[in-house]
DNA sequence: AAACCTCATGATATAATATAACATTACATA
DNA sequence: TATGTAATGTTATATTATATCATGAGGTTT
């Protein structure tokens, strides 16, 4: 949070109160949140509650890469490596419901590469794995 | 299609009238439709039209392989290569909105390689590329 | 044939997700 | 001060999806 509040500050974005807020809910959270979930839990923090609200907060912070949709539960996490550019590919426990981004692999690009060659150009790849995590699976 | 219905014969699956109908009308469309798009065109064909006929449908045609959910659109094309299991790779042109199932890659595979050897137990991917298709790209 | 079971469909209502549109405020700066 | 831009407030509505209960169609068992 502290280096986003920086590279904001250096980059004269603005982390209004209520994107700060959104943020940090999300940081907390290991599982997506989806928009109306964050309303409620706005609406709880003392904010201004009507959907544009959050989606407004939601559209910058992802925007600015400090956030991921997960476009298969319409839901929302925290980016684990905000500022890096980055093609995020998620791992969606189905037990334990976490979402986790996982680390950076040759992979993801390599399916750009593939696709590329096939003569789409490729700009953006949304990546998600269902299944369940290290730890649901050791129980 | 008749390849579809041959295989439904054969394991006793029922393809009736309103679950065909919709396969054919995404078989006959590039891009995907959405869920109330295909409920207009069935009213066209003098089918029900409340949306859970459509949903209905659908959940049949997906859980069967016949159809494919593009989660970032919200949006169902028809599966290019029905019958064999695999993890579909998407390109959704920005441009021409068409939707088109890579041929199977290694790296899809490798994808779920990479995550399963973190620990992860894959059992899904969900793989979308966003871009520009090449036909578009030419002009 | 009658009773029964299962799956599919009909029908109504409502939940969950997302955006359009226009008004107002806040703040920087010309 | 006035003027422009971005952010927020507010209301309404669009879009996507499911819950629930009733009805029907077709086999299978007795």
């Amino acid at each position: 949070m502290k280096n986003i509040e920086e590279y904001c500050k250096d980059k004269n974005i603005k982390l209004t109160p209520v994107r700060h807020k959104v943020l940090e809910l999300l940081q907390n959270e290991k599982s997506g949140l989806g928009a109306y979930r964050i309303l409620d839990l706005l609406r709880e923090a003392g904010f201004n509650s009507q959907p544009p609200v959050a989606y407004r907060a939601l559209d910058f912070l992802v925007e600015h890469g400090f956030v991921h949709k997960i476009e298969s539960q319409n839901s929302f996490v925290a980016c684990t490596d905000p500022g890096v550019h980055h093609s995020p590919v998620f791992m969606i426990c189905k037990k334990c419901e976490s979402v986790s981004e996982a680390p950076t692999f040759e992979t993801a690009s390599n399916i750009s590469d593939a696709l590329m060659a096939t003569g789409f150009n490729v700009e953006q790849t949304i990546i998600e794995a269902e299944g369940v995590c290290s730890t649901c699976s050791e129980q």
